[in-house]
DNA sequence: CAAAATTTTCAATACTTCCTGAAAAATTTA
DNA sequence: TAAATTTTTCAGGAAGTATTGAAAATTTTG
């Protein structure tokens, strides 16, 4: 395989999988391309490699930046910005642990607090108070097991986790 | 608050989080309405509850049933199929990460193994395989520790894993 | 400060996904 | 086997998301 079939490849699968995610698929080629761009490209460069807009490439481009997956690269006596994506797989992940918890899991963890005061007057309503409880108390696991997560290191991660669990 | 507002509250913010992941927000209304609900209910009930249609109830339960998430459940003497929904969130979890690592990581790990293959004739290609083994390797733990994860009992994750990444 | 370069915004539109409702298929009953 | 009941399918339309492109805003340069 060349190399620019193997690049087309990765940055579509990576593609698919973004969407599958909740992630739209533009937001996750311009991660891929940056993944594997061994230099930093401006917005130009990307719109034309991936045949997108400026708007589109724009919006992303800073999509990405919130997330934590992409960098600003200022080169010095050029007026265009320049970007550069996290290679660092873990980092990666563990910003997209951090972001989603704060954007999904702790809302429904508010909700679940709000939910659990239901008054338990009957069978029905005790019943409804007890799974949502359960829910709760396996949420709250979640997210604490996922803030150790991310405060651990990645040689944490790759190595005593693993031989632990087996 | 009262029940009728709680179980609104429930069913419409799993839903919200469900869009957030790729899981469309009928379905995860669905699954639901089904873990709150101490009885099994048939597909009309479904329909009155969310007020939905025929065709998208039936869908998105045989989906649920797809995923693990809900069963059938046969009234002796009763003609209908009534429909259980998986209330332990432990195996709620367990399969939902069975299936999405079955249908996206595992692909994605084809593919990366694919691209490996680019031949490394200059310092471009020769970073771009770097990069692609990097992911994989780190893809390929991931899947192994969601394996082992998915082997280990809710005991082991509500107790052990805590204590031990504190 | 004005001109040039670059980035950002956003209304219009294209695209994708989801839902409906009615017809077809399947199942059960008598 | 025919009628009654229930489930499944799917074309067409509705709703939701993503993308474009051009204008506005911002930044940089001379």
């Amino acid at each position: 395989m060349d190399l620019q079939e193997g690049k087309d490849k990765f940055i579509q699968s990576w593609g698919a999988l973004g969407s599958s995610w909740g992630i739209n698929r533009t937001m996750a080629q311009i991660h891929a391309l940056l993944l594997i761009s061994p230099v930093a490209l401006s917005a130009e460069e990307i719109m034309e490699e991936l045949k997108i807009s400026r708007g589109n490439a724009n919006m992303n481009i800073r999509a990405l930046i919130d997330w934590g997956l992409v960098f600003k690269e200022l080169k010095p006596g050029e007026r265009k910005e320049y970007f550069v994506g996290e290679k660092d797989m873990w980092e990666v992940v563990k910003n997209i642990i951090t972001q989603r918890k704060k954007r999904e899991l702790e809302p429904m963890l508010k909700v679940l607090d709000e939910i659990s005061s239901v008054e338990e007057v009957d069978a029905e309503s005790k019943e409804f108070v007890k799974v949502i409880r359960d829910i709760k108390l396996f949420s709250s696991k979640a997210d604490s097991t996922l803030d150790s997560l991310v405060k651990a290191d990645s040689n944490w991660f790759v190595g005593t986790f693993m031989k632990m669990i087996r």
